[in-house]
DNA sequence: AATTATTGTTCAAACGTTTGAACAGTTGCT
DNA sequence: AGCAACTGTTCAAACGTTTGAACAATAATT
């Protein structure tokens, strides 16, 4: 139909106005009277009219883009954080550039460039597994734009973060097994050094104490938490002398490493073992038996970051408090820590 | 450090040069000196100058931004897509933006509305199962940007396309359990408008025929595909009078909704019931028993369909010929279907 | 009737690049 | 020495918007 793309200038000229009055119209500005703005419209429509927006951002300095990286988009966790990011900042004119780390320092590095290059208005990131210097991140931070952490989030940068309560989680987790009648509860953890593991593993020991349960170095060991190291660990828990009641991995992937062994070497889930896992991922739902997990809202995630984002959009101001949204999340039992039925 | 950010005007203003110098400079156009050149990135280094992205994609009517639009990003085939593009386009200096469909045809089309808005140079997509209509799609190729699509691709669009041989494919499968002695296969069908599905449903018929297999209509069932689906009609086909000897899915996760029907009626796969699925996905491998399926290889499809976007791009000739590229798959024969060993 | 507000529009500059044409200076060729 | 060819740079316009200031015309106030 139309060969080039229709501009401003185009419909100010078949409206004999001014290009400033059109764009001022299509902007409602507050001068513009009422039938141009109809006319306006209308001849916008019937030219096809697109706005540029990379004239716009140029000119106002804003690019209405925001980054996301992600170590996976591959997890359900992650997927969903997403699809709610987007829907709240698609409603408030924003779009979505993603990108993944595919948890290596040196990938988010080159993430965070990219994203920076395009422009974008701020940055909402989950850090990969490897992340331990932070210089990417203080970069971002130099630039004045917001840039806003969730699930994986180091807290010394001194930025917005949302996440659920890991601490707390652990608890409850140890307090289930516990009632269930586990006395010597293993731990399948992550690397210390990420503040989310740490949190798991502070709450893994303290609800033990809680309980006047013995700690046990021996029932702790730390992992990149996939399938494999489930596997690898799960093997060598039940090497020991004294084998554990009850195993808690503080990933899904490695609770199914450890379930796949566990029923290899026919061990009775959960009357012998009981396990459960984190973040309720979905095949937790539909292996046999069953995993107990931690389920943690993944939609609330999403819209809390995003939100906190056109927070800061709106009060780029000197010096709002920061904002750490922690969230309590929620035990989910199943079959594989559920003495009441054997399976 | 900086308070605001550098232009080539700051550049150029350190060297006493003009700032189309700096530009040609930076840009390594053959008529700027050596020496030129090399002061300029120096002063550049130090001003940790950033070159404002917005501005050259506005002078140049090029965004390097590239959309890609996937049905779900939570799923291995896709991510696994994704990934490979990234790679490729990010090496040739292109940007990525994700959108989700979720499956949906409105989100679809709000999402491309989105991506042309943000002024991307192309469009390379997967169609939501939902959608029928194309004048979404319609909207992209009269813009004018190339647009590409894989797996879900209708071919009317007369657009490039990348994705596997789902009639092959659909007919080693048939061939496989064949060859395990199934003489009467049901399918688990997606539906019949989606192409991806129409010719894998072709597959399924051609090769009862070649193999002299009577045709039964009680046993092909279209649908969504996803678990409950797989639940419900495996429920279904084991009411039938004369029940299937293996269920060929369309998708892995309906094969799994009828493998966990299976074991729960304690149906014996796969020597009652031999069982495919479709995918890859990476929970076929680890449930039990594991699941066979045809492996799409999902990194050659991402890396193909991005280098047949920057073919578009360096030639936007007249009428190059259309890309279609069908890849072969490849069937994993895992423990639903081996009737060597029972499990 | 003179002054001030209000309304609706135009003007012009700006955002930060890129790019072809123009220009001056040097080098090479005969 | 004259002319062409090359080299390295500057000039100026352009990409499509946005925006405050300026302006003219009309309406409201005294």
């Amino acid at each position: 139909m139309n060969k080039k793309k229709s501009t401003i200038k185009d419909i100010a000229n078949v409206l004999g106005i001014t290009p400033s009055a059109v764009s001022k119209a299509l902007n409602d500005h507050p001068r513009i009277s009422a039938k141009t703005k109809a006319a306006v419209t209308q001849v916008a429509k019937n030219l096809n009219y697109q706005p540029n927006h990379l004239a716009s951002a140029l000119r106002k300095g804003k690019s209405n883009l925001v980054g996301v990286i992600i170590p996976r988009a591959n997890s359900n966790f992650f997927s969903s954080v997403i699809e709610n990011l987007e829907d709240v900042l698609n409603k408030e004119g924003y779009n979505v550039i993603i990108a993944q780390s595919n948890e290596s320092y040196h990938k988010e590095c080159r993430a965070i460039d990219a994203l920076l290059f395009t422009q974008v208005d701020g940055i909402i990131a989950s850090m990969a597994n490897e992340t331990i210097q932070l210089n990417a991140y203080e970069k971002i931070k130099s630039k004045g734009i917001p840039l806003i952490l969730f699930d994986r989030g180091e807290n010394d940068l001194g930025v917005d973060y949302v996440g659920i309560n890991d601490y707390k989680s652990s608890q409850m987790v140890v307090k289930h097994l516990v009632n269930q009648g586990c006395r010597r509860i293993a731990h399948i953890a992550g690397f210390n050094h990420t503040r989310i593991y740490k949190n798991r593993i502070r709450g893994y020991k303290d609800a033990l104490n809680a309980f006047n349960l013995p700690f046990d170095a021996e029932l702790i060991v730390e992992s990149n938490l996939g399938i494999d190291d489930g596997r690898r660990i799960m093997k060598q828990l039940l090497k020991l002398k004294k084998r554990p009641d009850a195993v808690y991995a503080a990933g899904d992937l490695a609770a199914l490493g450890a379930l796949q062994v566990l029923k290899e070497e026919n061990v009775k889930i959960p009357n012998e073992i009981a396990l459960v896992g984190f973040s309720n991922e979905p095949f937790t739902s539909f292996v046999s038996p069953s995993i107990s997990t931690i389920n943690q809202h993944n939609s609330e995630i999403g819209r809390l970051a995003a939100e906190t984002f056109l927070d800061r959009m709106e009060n780029p101001s000197k010096e709002v408090k920061l904002n750490k949204i922690i969230l309590d999340a929620e035990l989910i039992v199943r079959q594989s820590s559920n003495k009441t039925n054997e399976y």
